[in-house]
This record gives structure tokens, sequence and C-alpha cells, in this order.
DNA sequence: GGACTAAATAACCACATGGTCATATAGTTG
DNA sequence: CAACTATATGACCATGTGGTTATTTAGTCC
């Protein structure tokens, strides 16, 4: 695995930015924010999550540096911090697709 | 994100297989996996985990086909069923290493 | 069959965390 | 300064799940 040793302090990093992907809400927020910039209050409505949660998943992605924001007179606009998310994304859903090929899963359509 | 659609459904069937990614536990396993096939109790020996727990982690990895095992004998072999989790794992490391130059997480060395 | 071994499962507890409600904070506008 | 708005935070509850112990199941060897 790349080039970094695999301690167990490293390990629990890797693992809490998976699971940091590991909640719908989140990748619902993060597939939002695909088509740019958004202001928490634009979040809460097309999510249709709470503000409070809202917020708070926010905190964690920025925390993990999955999302960048600025803030503008009242609001505070969060974007992609890179396309990392969509590769590893990508990488998941082309196994969701191999597994409905395999007639494992039920992908809608 | 790829040419699936993000429903709900879906949206939860890639969060579900990043929550199993999400555990250094099964990061461990996994890695323990990557050079080539291993029993459940050499895998027990070798991470040091209990064997029920082993097991149950494994169950999982193999219900989302991160693994693949077939019988021999008294023994269950286990082996990784494809390259996506290194895929997967080195894109974040490759951010653990960006934060690392931004200061702002420790890797060991 | 009976004794033994490897792995899986069940029952259980403890802890982490997602969601919500209420409140605090920061910034704007009059 | 007071009223208002957007966001963040704290407290709380409910749920999910990782770990353990004990037991069951599957397979081997005598």
């Amino acid at each position: 695995m790349s080039t970094i040793e695999m301690t167990p302090e490293v390990l629990e990093l890797v693992a809490k930015r998976f699971r940091a992907l590991g909640e719908p809400a989140r990748l619902l927020i993060l597939s939002t924010l695909r088509d740019g910039e958004h202001t928490v209050s634009e979040l809460v409505e097309v999510t249709g999550l709470g503000q409070a949660n809202v917020s708070k998943h926010l905190r964690l992605l920025h925390d993990l540096r999955f999302v960048e924001r600025r803030k503008e007179g009242l609001y505070m606009l969060y974007r992609l911090a890179d396309e990392d998310v969509f590769t590893l994304c990508d990488v998941m859903c082309g196994r969701l697709e191999q597994e409905a090929e395999w007639g494992r899963v039920v992908l809608g359509r």
C-alpha cells in the first residue's frame, strides 16, 4: 500500500477516512457539491437533511479535507477539496456493477 | 459518479462498502492477505485478533466480495478478490501524505 | 462411532456516532 | 444597540456494530 508503513496508527487514519465516506448522508452532500460551491442552507434544502446534521457532516468532511470552505458574509460556502472522492466512488461503483452482473445486487434501473 | 444513478439505495450500497474498509481490523486483515492465501487461524495469529472476531470480519468482507475463499479439509483459505482495495487505500494514503506535507497529520516515519 | 480441530455462529456488552432539539456564535441591517 | 439570519455547537437519545465468551457445525483421524 503506497509507500507508507502500515502501522496501527496509519491504519486508523486510513480507516477513519473510509468511515467518513461510509455514510449515505455524507456521500449525498459530496455528490451535491460536485456541481460547485454551495451554502449550508442550500445543502440542507437539496439533501433534505436537518441543518445541524448537515453542519456536523460538513465539519467532519472539512476536518478530513474532503471539502474546503470560505466565508462570504453570513454564508459559508463549501466546495470539494479535490476529485479523490469520485475516484473512490467510481471504484466502488465499478464493484457494484460487477456484482450486478453476477446478480448479487440490484441497481435500480 | 460512474454511470450509476445515485439513488438513496445506491448511496447506501456504496456507503456500506466504504464502511467495510472503515475499520482498522479489516484493513489489517486485507493487508495481511496481500501476500497470498491464508487460513483463518493464520490470520488470527498474524493480526492478534480473536478468532470469532476475525471470522466475523471475514464474513463481512466475503459478503461484499472483497475476499474470496475456498475450503481445504478443515481449513478455510481466504484470499483477496481483486486489487481494488489497494487502489482505494493508495488514494487514501496519498491524501495522508499530502496532509502530512501540510503538517496536519503525523505519519510515523 | 468418539475424540479432536478449524471455523462459524449466537448472545451479550460496551462504545461510537447519526439525528434532533435547543442554544450559542458570527455577521448583517435597520 | 436591537432584531434578524446563517451556521456551529452542545446535550441527548437511539441505533449499529466491534469485541468477547460460549457454543455449534463441519471435517479429520483413530
